[in-house]
DNA sequence: CGCGCTGTATTATGGCACTGATGCACTATA
DNA sequence: TATAGTGCATCAGTGCCATAATACAGCGCG
């Protein structure tokens, strides 16, 4: 549902994320370049600079112009923090109010592993 | 955050199907006319018209034009149905394993309410 | 009929986000 | 210096969204 209709750069954003919180993308090494991203991604490489560049501003990337970018020093624990405090605080209260009228329990849900 | 850059004809849906699932919106009553609930919320006729749409589409109001718009018979808990289908198979999945992903137990979850 | 309320169709316009092509600036290496 | 790899800035194209201004069509009621 959210995969389908969202835009290129947001996917490719939560790629990112989701690699470096799981450490496919080690703290302190370099990350893809763009345009090696943007080939292996079937993308443009301005689209996926985008989704490199809020990960810049966040400092959680450091970019050596001319090198390549790395992905700064504790920036996995740093990400992981932060989409916690959003998800429990913006996502989770929307959702729990879906399920409530969608008359869904967490038990139905524990089900899965 | 699904709530602020969403497109206004999505939003109204979406808070046309709550009212309808919540009974609000009762079976066989009328629902606000375009123009009115284009007032009331301070948008665009057409762009509650749109909103509309797809609730026609799916049967779940029915149009008397020159009239009104009616919630059909059966509306709110047909909608409830397919809400729950989508939410359990496309929606749920994606948001247990972002919460995986951020070391999220349900645990902490069932300390509201 | 005449009036006022419904939903709908048409056309045009402005804004904005997304995507893309090209070229430039910078750096490492030989 | 020459080359090839970086990121980045600029300009342009496209499509969706929202709005506006009308006009039309159906229904209820006095």
């Amino acid at each position: 549902m959210s995969n389908q209709s969202k835009p290129v750069y947001l996917k490719l954003r939560d790629m990112i994320a989701a690699a470096i919180i799981d450490g496919r993308y080690k703290e302190g090494e370099m990350l893809p370049s763009v345009r090696a991203l943007a080939a292996e991604q079937g993308a443009n490489p301005l689209t996926v600079a985008k989704a490199y560049q809020q990960f810049q501003n966040d400092g959680l990337v450091e970019v050596q112009r001319g090198v390549g970018m790395y992905v700064a020093k504790g920036a996995a624990s740093e990400l992981r923090q932060r989409e916690r405090k959003t998800f429990l605080s913006e996502e989770w209260p929307e959702i729990r109010e879906r399920m409530d009228r969608l008359g869904i329990t967490p038990a139905e849900l524990s089900a899965e592993t």
